[in-house]
DNA sequence: TGAAAGGTTTCACTAGACGAAACTTTGTTT
DNA sequence: AAACAAAGTTTCGTCTAGTGAAACCTTTCA
């Protein structure tokens, strides 16, 4: 994100001290916020003090510890539904999910996390309930691998030069294979989950693209090995998935 | 929430300005923030000019406007995981979804709007197909019903004070009628949905308090008409979703 | 085409943010 | 129980970052 000139510095604090929670790291206490942004520990009880007088953080009393306040759960509510790619996406997720009968998920990159942000279910309970929010390790799922295919050279070698954990033994998790398979995934403008994930389940994903020509999301169809033999999914549902992910991606404004 | 002596200003506004965004409100303009914030334009220059660069607004080149970017996601997701009463209660939703075999719900109150911060499912869809951070009308939900039962009066007051509006012929939105409910809900512990969110549609919910003996949640297990009669949902439904709701009360400090 | 509105940049001023120091509270060790 | 250490809170002096007015630029509208 590049840097603007007209920043406020205690602003941009505040935020780098809300950013510091996420889902390994749930709660913190005023020393280890101090310690984790690098701040003057008097600096580090304003910015705290700030934030939970307006209702982002709260403290609790037993442990002493910070944690995302109700403000912050508003805020992702709102970002949640607001999501330009998500309302887009709806209306072609839905028919998706009706002509190949199976469950069609939207999905963002966050680090090495695919983050479900929206999903039409085939009437049918399968594997996996994942419901908005959740998350699944990149590298296990068909979103995640097209989504790290289309990340920056740099970016995309940071972020696999970390330990990548295996969801099944079918998992792709060595570095080289899987570089050569985003390689595939790049060529062939689709990616596979063959019981990656789940035992059980296999997927079809394809990204979108916004007016910028970046990839921002992916969608994909997914469901159980009982109703997705290889051949279906190779043959009629990447074609698909891939169509229906042209077609959000021009609705997005992407040109080509 | 109590003002500290020790806020910044600077992040203050900028959490304002954040938080003008919501379900109503998800895209402004430069002028439409300042306004709405009542600040000064090249202040709000700079403060949007900074959450846009820590990813938390992002500018729709087409409509020109600002809107939550992704960072704001990332932080609701983490606030959603994070929420104690969630991770506490959900062993106790799923138990209490196996023993009445119907779907049992958790949710927080945001302003005149039930907000579901986690679910377990009957393996079943029924009517509504809610995920975590729908929201419904306060008034219409038995959840709903619950959380404005237990709000302190003024508070009450200034939130039925507004026009409220019925989901179907059902709904109690008549003001003496809805404090009247609300008295009963108080009494007898817990609220009734009789088709008041949904035609068809039956639900009991009760309240969840934390050690500080304040209403922080509710559950509700809901299900169709025909899998809840009247009476199932009195005798057998009313006293285990209040037993299920003290438990989880207990385990979250509650002593009373 | 010109005016108005919205947005961006510059500049001077000072109020607010900072961090050190001191103090208080809590937790740990002996 | 006492001493010590760590964490958290409050105070104070310094100075720079944040403010807002003014000027300028861009976009929209009549």
């Amino acid at each position: 994100m590049p840097q603007s000139p007209y920043q406020i510095e205690s602003l941009l604090r505040g935020l780098q001290v809300l950013s510091l929670f996420n889902r390994d790291t749930s709660a913190l206490s005023l020393t280890e916020i101090k310690d984790a942004a690098k701040l003057n520990k008097t600096t580090a009880f304003r910015i705290i003090s700030t934030l939970e007088s307006a209702g982002y953080l709260e403290r609790n009393p037993e442990t002493k510890k910070y944690r995302p306040g109700l403000k912050v759960l508003q805020l992702g509510f709102t970002a949640i539904s607001s999501l330009e790619f998500r309302q887009v996406a709806r209306p072609y997720l839905r028919q998706l999910s009706q002509n190949v009968d199976e469950t069609v998920s939207l999905s963002v990159l966050d680090g090495m996390e695919v983050v479900y942000v929206d999903r039409v279910r085939k009437q049918q309970i399968v594997g996996v309930v994942l419901g908005i929010g959740s998350r699944i390790p990149a590298q296990c799922g068909s979103m995640g691998k097209v989504m790290l295919a289309h990340l920056p050279p740099e970016d995309l070698a940071q972020r696999l030069s970390q330990t990548l954990t295996p969801c099944t033994p079918y998992s792709i998790v060595d570095q080289t294979a899987i570089e050569a398979e985003l390689t595939r995934v790049r060529q062939q403008g689709y990616a596979l989950n063959d019981e990656e994930l789940e035992i059980g389940l296999r997927a079809v994903a394809a990204p979108i693209w916004d007016h910028t020509n970046h990839v921002v999301a992916a969608i994909n169809v997914t469901g159980s090995v009982r109703t997705i033999p290889r051949q279906r999914m190779m043959e009629e549902l990447a074609p698909k998935v891939r169509e229906t992910a042209v077609q959000i991606s021009q609705a997005l404004g992407y040109g080509g």
